[in-house]
Order: structure tokens, then C-alpha cells, then sequence
DNA sequence: CCGCCGCCCTGCTTGC
DNA sequence: TGCAAGCAGGGCGGCG
């Protein structure tokens, strides 16, 4: 499931290959997955315009494109974005949405679930007004973290997977911060003192940059933008490790679930 | 504003 | 071995 460091990769994958090339034909399967503002069809507007740069918020890849619309793409669970070389191959398998380019290359965003979609924004529109601190930006701070968890009934867990409040962690990582920073999954928000939150602070920046540099986590699905693996799968302490003992105490690793969400964690030494 | 729930989908796992 | 049922999960809209 791509999250913040496996978007982030993907993002870096296609910046490198696709910036300044120019969308010549634009093919839809599923036309659910590729939205546009009422006023425009999805295919036509994007035909002619150029790709001019590539970034991140949260977990959406976001091509901003010359004429000042921006696409955005959210991936969910197993949404891919993938750059094909050469266009005379086959698609990628489960392709919805095909952006041929003008060097012979050809964009796809493929989706088994279908649960992702590409969506053209206006120039100036406020698309990620939702969307909370960045937590690799320089307003993720220890004391903005404190602030905002005080005074939430909230389990810690939840809390960092809700979107509105920090943006791109998702079950991975949010299981791994908590691990490295010693603190039970469901404990309430508000109930963590400073000390807790001075040590989840940095194991939340710190997971999510070791992630990047390992180009993401491959658990099942999650490939870059050139079709390759991640590699932060083989440092993973507890997400996933059901029955496996702990990294740092030797108990086993448990799941539970919370907010219908599976939640790895070590009872012996997350308090 | 806040929190909770159901829905969207299909590949994979589980159980008989 | 084969098949069906159940599960997983991010974001969003609806509801209280």
C-alpha cells in the first residue's frame, strides 16, 4: 500500500523520466477512475499540455502541467503509476488510464481494486484543503505535534492514520513509529506526556526517511514507477511479524485490530 | 468540528 | 483438489 515514502518514490521515478515530455493521446478504460471538474472532459483537456513538475502531498502523486491544472493521483491500495519506455508494449496488466507521451513512452495507472483515481484540478484550486502537515516539513515539530494530540480521546493509532491531522501515514508506518517510540497502539491520544510524544515525534520523521531511502516497502503490491521493489520490507519491526518475536524484547509480535484496521505491535515493550 | 460507519472492489487466504 | 466465503484496506460521503 503505497504511503508517504513509497509515493515519494514514485514521484522522484517519474520526475526523472517524464518531466517535459508533452501528453499526445490519452486512453481510458474505466472511465470512473479518471475525473475532471464538470466543465471539462478528462481525456480532451489533457491532451497537448505538458508535464512541468512532479511532487508529493500526502499520499497523492501530483504532475503539475503547463497550463497551471495540476493531475492528482491517489494511489489507495493498489494503484500503480508506471512509465512503459516504449508504447508499442503491451500495457501494464490492469491499466485504466494510458497517457501516451511524446518521446514514444506511455504513463500508466493501473489499479487491480480499482479503488484509485487520476483527477485533473484547476489552476489555484485548493484540492488538498483537507489534508494536514506534511511530517517531513519543517511544521512538523515536536511542539505542533503536541498540540494537536492534546485533549483527543482518540487512540494514537487512529490518530496518526486520520489524514486531516498529519498526511501520508498509513497503517505501515503508523505500526512502525509506534514501535520504535515504545507506545502501545490504542493508548488515547491525549493520554501520551511529553516524553512520549518527544520520542514518537522523531520515530515518526525518522521511519519515514529511512522508507525513502530504501525506496519504499514492498509488502505485497507496491512498486515504483519503474516497476521495482521497495526494500524497507526486510527492516520492518513489527508490521506484518504476527508470532514473530520482537526486534528489540524477544516477545511475540501481536495483532489486533483497531478502527477495522490490523495493528502490529510488541506487548512487552510498548506501553 | 468531531468521530464513526458503510461503501467501493477484487485478489488472495482460509476452510470445508 | 476444488470451490465458495471471508477478508483486507484509504478515502469519502453520510449521519449523529
Amino acid at each position: 500500500m503505497p504511503e508517504l515514502p513509497e509515493v515519494e518514490t514514485i514521484a522522484r521515478g517519474l520526475a526523472r523520466r517524464i518531466i517535459g515530455r508533452t501528453v499526445e493521446r490519452v486512453r481510458i478504460g474505466l472511465p470512473k477512475m479518471a475525473v475532471a471538474p464538470e466543465d471539462l472532459v478528462f481525456a480532451k483537456a489533457l491532451v497537448g499540455e505538458r508535464i512541468e513538475r512532479i511532487g508529493r502531498r500526502g499520499k497523492y502523486v501530483v504532475m503539475e502541467l503547463q497550463s497551471g491544472r495540476g493531475l492528482v493521483t491517489s494511489l489507495r491500495m493498489t494503484g500503480r503509476l508506471i512509465v512503459q519506455r516504449d508504447r508499442a508494449l503491451a500495457p501494464h496488466p490492469y491499466t485504466h488510464v494510458a497517457l501516451d507521451l511524446n518521446d514514444g513512452s506511455r504513463l500508466c495507472f493501473a489499479d487491480s481494486r480499482q479503488f484509485g483515481r487520476m483527477r485533473l484540478v484547476g489552476p489555484g484550486e485548493r484540492w488538498d484543503a483537507a489534508l494536514g502537515t506534511e511530517p517531513l516539513s519543517l511544521d512538523f515539530t515536536p511542539e505542533a505535534f503536541i498540540g494537536m494530540l492534546c485533549g483527543r480521546p482518540t487512540p494514537i493509532k487512529v490518530f496518526l492514520l486520520d489524514q486531516r491531522r498529519i498526511a501520508g501515514i498509513g497503517n505501515i508506518y503508523a505500526c512502525e513509529a509506534l514501535w520504535e517510540a515504545r507506545i502501545r497502539p490504542d493508548r488515547p491520544a491525549k493520554s501520551l506526556g511529553k516524553p512520549a510524544i518527544r520520542r514518537l515525534h522523531p520515530a515518526i520523521v525518522g521511519v519515514l526517511q529511512r522508507a525513502i531511502r530504501l525506496r519504499g516497502t514492498t509488502v505485497d503490491d507496491y512498486v515504483d514507477a519503474e516497476g521495482l521493489r521497495g526494500g524497507f520490507q526486510n527492516k520492518l519491526a513489527v508490521y506484518g511479524r504476527n508470532g514473530k518475536p520482537c526486534k528489540r524484547c524477544g516477545r511475540k509480535v501481536v495483532r489486533t485490530v483497531l478502527a477495522q484496521r490490523g495493528t502490529w505491535w510488541c506487548r512487552g515493550c510498548q506501553k
